[in-house]
DNA sequence: ATGGTGGACATTCCA
């Protein structure tokens, strides 16, 4: 049996859901994970998502910024949000979904802080909050809920780019937010903790250039390709032999009003 | 070195 996930900051679910239900019905995803929502609970479109066949919410929003959800075809069980940092912030939601013929799974679906500007957590309160974030995130071992008898993905947007072939050009954005060593180093030790698996990186070798977000200010996003690999798919180990594809659909950048991010899916068998 | 665009919300903040 197949299980399939996608993952996708939509910045703004209202303004997109068109764009999201014409993905919804072609790609058809077993798990929808967005970010950026940038809508309350009680706004949000969950009949639109029932009738594409996605009966199953796990929300987590707030009023104009932040905003995390999955969208499932498959009942979800035990969802839970984390108040990283204590900011009151909508950056987490999770919850446990079993495919059929698979493993219980706990997906975690994050929006990390972008951390502003200035890459110096002495001057930058926004770059502080990030790395303190990140931090936090070490807590999630996957090992030890695999220990327990369940397997862990976690997707979002992590804001950071860390392999050189994650953004267009290394040497010039060494110094620019989302790819400086500080932040790599930071999600490589976050993700050595937890045993993570890259399957972006498993899937697609780490030679290649692989990103997912292009800037709304760049004149053409498509003839200069300034990207950056910003969003991820990591799972526990025992899942990474399942995986059977990656797919970044880079074709969704150029859709009318499109959201700076494309979605990425995963497919694994069991 | 600078500003470019886009979304939400309220007349600015955030990315």
């Amino acid at each position: 049996m197949t299980f399939s996930l996608t993952t996708w900051n939509i910045n703004s679910v209202r303004l997109r859901m068109p764009l999201v239900a014409s993905f919804l019905k072609t790609h058809q995803p077993d798990v929808l994970c967005l970010q950026e929502t940038k809508c309350p609970n009680d706004a949000f479109p969950l009949a639109a998502f029932r009738k594409l066949g996605y009966e199953h919410a796990a929300i987590h929003g707030q009023k104009g910024y932040h905003g995390v959800a999955i969208l499932s075809r498959l009942p979800l069980d035990d969802e839970a949000r984390r108040d990283y940092c204590g900011k009151g912030d909508s950056r987490h939601v999770c919850a446990v979904v079993a495919p059929p013929n698979g493993p219980k799974i706990r997906l975690h679906n994050f929006y990390v802080p972008a951390g502003g500007d200035e890459p110096d957590r002495a001057i930058n309160p926004k770059f502080a909050h990030k790395l303190d974030f990140l931090a936090e995130m070490r807590a999630l071992h996957s090992e030890a809920e695999r220990a327990s008898g369940i397997s862990s993905i976690l997707v979002g947007d992590l804001n950071i780019a860390p392999l050189e072939t994650d953004v267009w050009s290394h040497k010039q954005l060494l110094r620019v937010v989302s790819h400086t060593p500080v932040e790599t180093e930071t999600l490589n030790a976050l993700q050595m903790d937890g045993a993570w698996v890259d399957l972006m990186r498993r899937h697609v070798p780490p030679q290649e250039k692989l990103f997912t977000w292009w800037s709304y200010r760049a004149r053409d996003w498509q003839q200069t390709d300034r990207g950056r690999r910003l969003d991820h798919i990591w799972s526990s180990a025992d899942l990474s032999g399942h995986l059977r594809s990656i797919e970044v659909l880079r074709e969704a950048r150029g859709w009318e009003r499109p959201s700076d991010h494309v979605p990425v899916t995963a497919r694994f068998l069991f």
